[in-house]
DNA sequence: ATAATATATGAATATATCTTCATATATTGA
DNA sequence: TCAATATATGAAGATATATTCATATATTAT
């Protein structure tokens, strides 16, 4: 492997965004509209976000319907597993922002997200 | 411990020049000379980086005659032990610029590059 | 077929990063 | 003290990256 395709890792985790839902997605896979709730981020943002991580190998898509379902592939669990385990497992844990999220995703699955209308774009214009 | 400070250890990383330094010091401490002599770049170029890595606890000097002495620090250790072991290990160590790396590391300790003088800049017109 | 929903993507702008060049600082040896 | 060596750093330019806005595509329900 290319030492570049490790340097594309490094670079799609290097992003607090980025390393955000790589996070969540360690947790449970996940599709763009719950990625908008538990981030507060509108979708061109996370869409964007999700194509680093989908070429860096950290992220695959499944489509389930209407929704495109994130997720860590099999190649890359080991991987992921390695990098936020031990030390970095510590560190990101006491993160607010992790915290922070973790509880997000809870309410996310609570409140069934995905099932309901998630306004994935601004309103058109007085509406 | 914020996140910011673990995406600044990754950002760290996701270069290949920083990636490729600091594979060198998990194996040896290093100065800046002898890292121009193994990665054949200039030594403004070895410095800027030394710097990233300084800021994101990822690398230290130690002042040792005229040399600066770069190491990773104690700290830091089981952080990149755990990030360079496992899957990342394979990968990088198939990877051509990494066993370049690891020979040309050989030669520099053989040589004794950090004895002799280093021409760590660029001399001045017409000598 | 049409409308609504979920997502992707291209373009534009703002911001960050990398490299190079010039120069400053610190140490050693004559 | 002066010259040489080793390293750091600031500025400038080139390139890369992140965000937003507008719009395109795909699916579902009516």
């Amino acid at each position: 492997m290319p030492l570049k395709d490790v340097v594309a890792i490094f670079k799609a985790l290097a992003d607090p965004t980025r390393l955000r839902i790589s996070l969540l997605l360690h947790e449970r896979e996940l599709c763009v509209c719950e990625l908008m709730f538990i981030l507060g981020m509108e979708q061109s943002r996370v869409s964007h976000h999700m194509r680093v991580l989908r070429e860096a190998g950290l992220a695959e898509d499944v489509r389930d319907g209407r929704w495109i379902i994130y997720r860590v592939p099999e190649e890359a669990r080991p991987l992921l597993e390695g990098l936020f385990a031990g030390p970095l497992r510590e560190r990101i844990g006491l993160s607010r922002e992790a915290s922070g999220d973790a509880r997000q995703l809870e309410a996310c699955i609570r409140e069934n997200v995905r099932g309901r209308v998630c306004e994935t774009r601004p309103r058109p214009e007085g509406s």
